[in-house]
DNA sequence: ACACATACGAAACAGGTCGTATCGTATCGT
DNA sequence: ACGATACGATACGACCTGTTTCGTATGTGT
């Protein structure tokens, strides 16, 4: 039995770090139709074998970038529902928020090849992460039981990736505040 | 001088809806990457010719096909500002609204060589009719005349497109309004 | 009737891309 | 030393884009 050691010559980590470092720059310079693996290859200066071997295709190494580039840190929990869904949003901005020429690198998930991926590994645990934060609110009667928890968090989002997918504009963080006060105020039912 | 008539033989505009009816469910069936011109071709039963004639390329053949499907009527006015950007919500839901299958035709939208087509033919010509709205309700003093316009506006469609685009499940009317009227009684300020 | 201008379908073309396969070589554990 | 795997280089088939060329069809102006 002795080990659980990999038999044969290791997977070079830093080959697969500079991998997805080049991907994502050229993703951003060219959008997801002018990555080419090669180009990637080439701009690693290895082969496109390399890159093959870690990645099915090109669908999964962009997610793999897009992934590489996300937090998915603990939910936010002070206490207080509006300060918790402003944190969950200001977390939601970051995510998404890429220099201007890299506004095609956000734009490449909706690729059918890369959302898949980016659905279980990403957007999944993001509703999860909301989900609770309104549940927690709910327990303090910060908000009414049949509040539609859906529809709040997909309205925060959605302003967020609305703004930045379509007009590539962050937002101020004082008009988060002021939606999330509307919606808390009176929210959404079921 | 007589006419301004073209000289030659006329452009078959038969053809060009059939085009872009095949074009349109190709997409729909393969997503914007599984789309190929020449696919198209073979399914009207006419020539690549016929397509570039009409098109640079595949991106304005693509952002011609979603402009096609999309409604620009006049934005609503009510008297009511509750009821008007409801209406604009509806209409942001039609436009977007695809069987599940063509959910990949509205993502395209996000390709590099289409989006800004769009922006130009659409998105700017919604922004103006629900500033309309807006502007309307400050005249009413239904809103303040602080209010932050492509917030208010950018929430509800971000709503929907997140919906629509991430989830893949429109929304009830009565969400709509809820969301609405939250915004409404709590308006972003500027 | 006739010339002219344009649209049409078919086909060939160059350039790029994806993903696979095949080399020989390098680097690990046993 | 040996087996197993990663690596770089290269060639490959299949497909796609967008251009060009050809002969033909269909309109207008004289």
């Amino acid at each position: 039995m002795a080990s659980d050691e990999k038999l044969g010559r290791p997977t070079d980590e830093d080959l697969t770090r500079r991998i997805l470092e080049a991907a994502g720059r050229l993703l951003g310079e060219n959008g997801y139709a002018g990555l080419s693996v090669e180009k990637v290859a080439k701009a690693v200066g290895c082969g496109k074998t390399a890159i093959y071997r870690r990645y099915p295709d090109k669908g999964a190494l962009v997610a793999a970038v897009l992934r590489s580039r996300v937090e998915l840190g603990a939910p936010p929990d002070t206490g207080d529902v509006r300060a918790d869904l402003l944190e969950h949003a200001r977390q939601n901005q970051r995510n998404q928020e890429l220099s201007p020429e890299r506004v095609h690198g956000m734009r490449a998930m909706f690729e059918p090849d890369v959302f898949p991926a980016l659905w279980e590994g990403f957007f999944k645990h993001r509703r999860e992460q909301g989900i609770e934060i309104i549940d927690r609110a709910i327990a303090r009667g910060e908000l009414p039981a049949d509040v539609h928890h859906d529809i709040l968090l997909d309205t925060i989002a959605g302003l967020t990736l609305y703004r930045q997918s379509v007009k590539r504009i962050s937002i101020d963080e004082r008009h988060y505040v002021d939606v999330i006060d509307a919606l808390v105020t009176r929210p959404p039912r079921r």
